[in-house]
DNA sequence: GGTAGAGGCACAACCGTTTGCGTTACGGTG
DNA sequence: CACCGTAACGCAAACGGTTGTGCCTCTACC
């Protein structure tokens, strides 16, 4: 069937291992020789089988992104670029949908493990005592998550929020709500914690609701909370909740941003596109995973020596059309 | 390092073929001897090495699932249930994407075909050629292409297509345009045919503009082209152009669906969320990547008699709110 | 001219599993 | 009692590469 590095061999009348190294290790062997070997590679259609390699050699060459939901558009920029510069090092990436769900994710990890030098974690649900124990089996990266001595992409969702509460402060707005996201969430803590430091700060009186489904039907059922609740400013968990909370204003006979200021997070694409355009706070997604690619990289070059480097970035509100100035009471 | 299977056979005092068998053909051992094995495993927590198994077996147990844009709306959901439906018979798949480039696609599989059992392509815009040499390589599944002789999941969007033609037509249109995808695309060239077609039958003026890149900014790029076209309704290779074109024609002065009706393809999510709501046409994306990977795995296991079956998934339209009676010229 | 050193290659062991075959012990059959 | 089938397991050869070691040959140096 499909042809070996001993079929090369024997076609150009070296040894495998003069094959083998012809490829990995290209100095060990006399240009002439090692030219023949390639064009006959070339013309068999040689390609080598990294299951086998990964056999002596240890490494797979291969990556694991586990994520809770590919169909939420905050991730897919982020797996496309994690995806893209894994490929540049000459890694494939195996992702896996955890459909949120805790027991599923650490089932995943553990299947995947044999099979990958290094795992990326994206907002994992896990909890850190289980992520400490199998990180013994397989170096990890996380991202949007402390993990105590692991490697770490932190967005700094802080600094956005921040000014989010800044801005609806200047525009008027005193009383404001908090749709917060699920319940092991970091991201929604860290929303959380800065939202309410700076709203004290600020002298703004902060209501939070929730926790929230992190979808359109989370935003959708907070709604009525949110008009109970008599605030004219909301931050919402993520864009998609955002949207979602916008609907279910609409629906009853509330304006956004005519009555009620919307603020999301994540500017992912729907936000982007939607009417009004939503206010919301950028998250760097393809930096973070082209970055936490690279961590887990050298995490698996390093191997326990590896340097447990925690990466912040940086995220900033960009103001669009969900909120404007508080009507006057 | 890792715990391998002759640490099993050595604690549990048997042959490591034993302890092969206890896991791949447990009727083959005595339930005694199996349970203890079982348990000794357990407590050492062996997990078998696929890359090892692959190589003897010839299975890798993983898939390809190759796409053009991670990003685009349109395949996260796709991604997902493909990938969920992998893990449920016991498969991981490398997920990777092409950014629209066959160059690359073509590398892709290249790199991944010996490491996977099967490649699932999601429109491709490889040549035919190009695909029909490669499938020697390594079984194939196209989505949304018509490739001789290979298992094909087909969403049949003439159908759709059709249905929304004949909206406009009923809402009072007569001069309507198409905004075509990208030159390679299969569900382009279905959606061209069938609108002009249909439009024929029904006596409408239909201009083509395109190709168009398939995102808001192939959208937002038409827009001059469609306001100097003088339509009334115009239909969008997919929902990301219909929003681009929406935003284009706001920027002009011109009303959606006021001015003109617009009609996406695919409903994907940002058209779920955008004002005014998209009329489009569903495509069955998940159900497409779960028939996708049953194709494969079939494939797979009958190897060259694999049956080369052509699934068609039913589209629809489905109207919401960007579309609406012609104003009275 | 003898020897040291290095370049270039072959040899073979090894990575973790699977699997065809051989061996043993045992129960049933004629 | 001889024979056979079968259940249960061990043995060892693969699978397709990598890599440490050793042999040979050629060059350079004293």
């Amino acid at each position: 069937m499909a042809v070996t590095i001993r079929d090369v061999a024997r076609a150009s009348g070296v040894h495998v291992s003069t094959v083998s190294r012809t490829f990995s290790a290209p100095h060990l062997v006399n240009a002439e020789t090692r030219n023949r070997v390639l064009a006959v590679a070339e013309g068999l259609g040689y390609r080598p089988n990294r299951a086998a390699r990964a056999l002596t050699t240890g490494r797979t060459h291969n990556l694991g992104l586990i994520v809770a939901d590919i169909a939420n558009p905050f991730f897919p920029p982020l797996i496309k670029a994690a995806q893209a510069q894994a490929r540049e090092r000459d890694y494939h990436v195996f992702v896996a949908d955890t459909d949120e769900d805790p027991v599923l994710e650490q089932e995943l990890i553990e299947m995947l493990c044999k099979q990958v030098d290094g795992v990326l974690l994206c907002s994992p649900r896990l909890s850190n005592r289980v992520i400490e124990r199998l990180r013994a089996q397989v170096p990890f990266v996380v991202v949007n998550r402390r993990v105590k001595g692991l490697a770490t992409v932190l967005m700094d969702v802080g600094q956005g929020v921040r000014a989010a509460v800044g801005h609806l402060a200047g525009l008027g707005h005193r009383r404001v709500a908090l749709l917060s996201g699920p319940a092991g969430s970091w991201t929604s803590g860290e929303i959380r914690e800065s939202a309410a430091e700076r709203a004290a700060d600020l002298g703004l009186e902060l209501t939070v609701l929730g926790p929230n489904a992190p979808t359109e039907q989370g935003g959708l059922a907070a709604a009525g909370a949110v008009a109970a609740a008599g605030v004219t400013g909301v931050l919402c968990y993520n864009d998609l909740v955002a949207l979602g909370l916008i609907e279910g204003l609409r629906e009853r006979g509330l304006d956004v941003p005519g009555d009620v200021s919307v603020i999301g997070v994540d500017d992912s694409l729907p936000g982007r596109l939607s009417r009004p355009k939503l206010t919301t706070i950028t998250m760097p997604t393809a930096a973070a995973g082209r970055m936490a690619v690279d961590l887990l990289l050298a995490s698996v070059a390093a191997g326990e020596a590896a340097p447990r480097t925690t990466a912040r970035l940086e995220t900033s509100l960009v103001i669009r059309e969900s909120t404007q100035r508080a009507s006057s009471p």
